[in-house]
DNA sequence: TTATATTTTGTATGCGCTTACATTTATTTA
DNA sequence: TAAATAAATGTAAGCGCATACAAAATATAA
């Protein structure tokens, strides 16, 4: 549990092993290798690219050569040779507030055991950014592409199809659309928030969204919510609805707006755990309470979450699983097989401290 | 600020332009732009990699060609030409808690600013995980490496110098190195928290730290605080040095325990800001009042952390200056010129509301 | 045993680009 | 203006692999 006390750093660095350090010659080739193990080129590809159509004993030699020389096949030439570069581009919004953390962890994690590596970027939520970026990886060559989302410019598939790049949408899913997609449905689940509170009698609320525009799975949270108020028969006043980024200050800036309005609301929906936990960072911090005061309620359920005082009401999407099918689906693609096309993972409602019955309405 | 209402999904989908669909012929090579330009292979290439040394009219004709074929060279076969992969490989811990987020975004921006790609992995902390994955980085023929932290697997180290493949340490500095680094000193910062803490007054502290083992960052950070409170003449027992991972829930157990003790200590000092946040939100749900009762520190100033109530008490760390500095190492590296080997960022204490005068002890 | 089918291995081409070197064209100098 | 010099372009040789096809080795059948 804890370490002798010392006052010196002393770094443990790793033993400085006595291996000699190998001059910088060049790396050897496929037919260094080859030559070694008295076998043609073609014979070290295929014990590196399909063993069993090598017979055991060449194979070994082979092996044992490829071991000695430290051999390592040139990436570029196996794809140069091989048209593909074994690698598979991702394009994710951000890599803040760890949103897409878990899912991209998964994603990759299937990947490497596919042999396969990821080429990550961001696109900022900006679609023309996303565009650049796409450009980028595929002019990178990579083999495969996963995308977060359903809408995306236009562009973007006529360069996938133009090359014949397989693709796959995560973070939501839709059953009518032409484009593979691996998630839940961002409309049907963030419909039961709302009705859970109202169920608990709520009438009065808020939502807090992040920016609508250019992004399906927040445009369709936010008509999920209406929806379901709407089939309460609640309809929510232009200002009771506020679009946002997705950072804890913003979160906390449209709580304190909606709280000092002369009806404030019994509870404040918010379209990601984030913008939720700003909301109740506020309530905190100006001394209300939740959920005596006011109910609120997230979608998401990131790690700090449920260790909110108090813990956040939520969605949990299961997002390992998620990033894992994700990945899946193309590898399958790529191995020439046709997996399910549109794919729905279950998200489940995590309902803890942070709502409840509403005030008095005063 | 809002959508007006309307029950229905509407999907804003992008408008499905008419381009038709190119048909999923071969991509154009660089033979097809020379044909339709007029000129010899050898011309295409200089227009893109080096278009001063093509005449003005005839690398015009040649952009033309390119434009009209969407002509995009082939990465693989400019990889093996040029022996030059144009990819960039890093190695950060995890994707989790957004540690890295803002490090590794600016370290992707500015690589790619110079044409550069990354290619991103994971070790989860663990160093074998680390060489496997820098192994696979350098199969795949990336041109340079980011690690993070100062220790490492000697076998890297073998890897790299065998294929020439410089790299650079980042979250870390120290001047008596032969390895490059950027990034700032973990033990002298370390060091600032426990003396603005003992100047308040503080005697009977605790520390909630990561697994220092394997990692120097921790390692250091924790030195740091001990050395600190040691100059002040504070020793601590065994018990009130907790190492645990780097999450939310561990920082509030590690609490929970220490606040426990017979012996409880006045001030908490967390060497990471996951960890410091726990413990917070453990004293908030247990009705232990920050900083009163007692105070936590944490350190690398998360976006969080500002946002608590109280607002935490920590070191800021210019991550997004640090990834920036470390990828212009690399670039520069790899341009031939020699930049500095040791770079340093400057820390900043930010002393918030969550460090306070100690209670009046027991 | 021989003829035939099958598996294993080798030969040789080319993936699409970069670049050293040779050649041509433009520019400068005397 | 011609000769010398400099700049622009072309020629052609790989880069290190995968793979179609041919050839050899082995297994099976008759």
């Amino acid at each position: 549990m804890r370490l002798h006390f010392d006052r010196c750093i002393i770094h443990h660095d790793f033993k400085t092993t006595a291996t000699i350090v190998n001059p910088p010659s060049k790396p050897a080739t496929q037919g260094d290798v080859a030559k070694a193990a008295g076998v043609s080129t073609a014979t070290v590809s295929r014990v590196i690219n399909q063993p069993e159509s090598v017979r055991i004993g060449v194979r070994q030699r082979v092996q044992e050569a490829i071991a000695e020389f430290q051999y390592v096949a040139d990436a570029a030439a196996r794809a140069l040779a091989s048209k593909r570069s074994r690698c598979i581009g991702a394009v994710i919004p951000t890599f803040a507030n760890a949103i897409f953390a878990d899912g991209i962890e998964a994603f990759e994690a299937t990947l490497n055991q596919a042999d396969l590596s990821l080429m990550l970027t961001t696109s900022g939520y900006d679609s023309q950014n996303e565009l650049a970026q796409v450009r980028r990886l595929v002019e990178r060559g990579v083999d495969a592409l996963m995308l977060v989302g359903l809408n995306h410019e236009p562009a973007i598939y006529s360069l996938l199809q133009q090359r014949n790049i397989p693709y796959v949408h995560t973070w939501a899913y839709r059953s009518d659309t032409t484009h593979p997609c691996v998630g839940f449905d961002n409309y049907a689940a963030a419909k039961q928030l709302p009705l859970h509170l109202t169920s608990l009698g709520h009438r009065e609320f808020a939502i807090v969204s992040g920016i609508s525009k250019g992004n399906d799975r927040v445009y369709d949270r936010l008509q999920g919510i209406q929806d379901a108020l709407f089939t309460q028969g609640i309809v929510l006043a232009r200002n009771s609805i506020i679009e946002c980024v997705y950072n804890i200050e913003a979160g906390r800036m449209a709580c304190r707006q909606l709280l000092q309005s002369p009806t404030p609301p019994t509870a404040i929906l918010c379209s990601n755990d984030v913008l939720a936990t700003g909301a109740l960072l506020e309530c905190q911090s100006s001394g209300i309470e939740v959920p005596t005061q006011v109910s609120i309620a997230g979608f998401d359920d990131l790690a700090l979450s449920a260790n909110l005082t108090p813990s956040l009401s939520t969605m949990h999407i299961p997002f390992t699983l998620m990033g894992q099918k994700a990945a899946q689906y193309l590898i399958d693609r790529l191995s020439g097989s046709t997996p399910q096309l549109h794919q729905h993972v279950e998200v489940e409602l995590r309902l803890r401290n942070s709502t409840g019955i509403p005030r008095l309405s005063s």
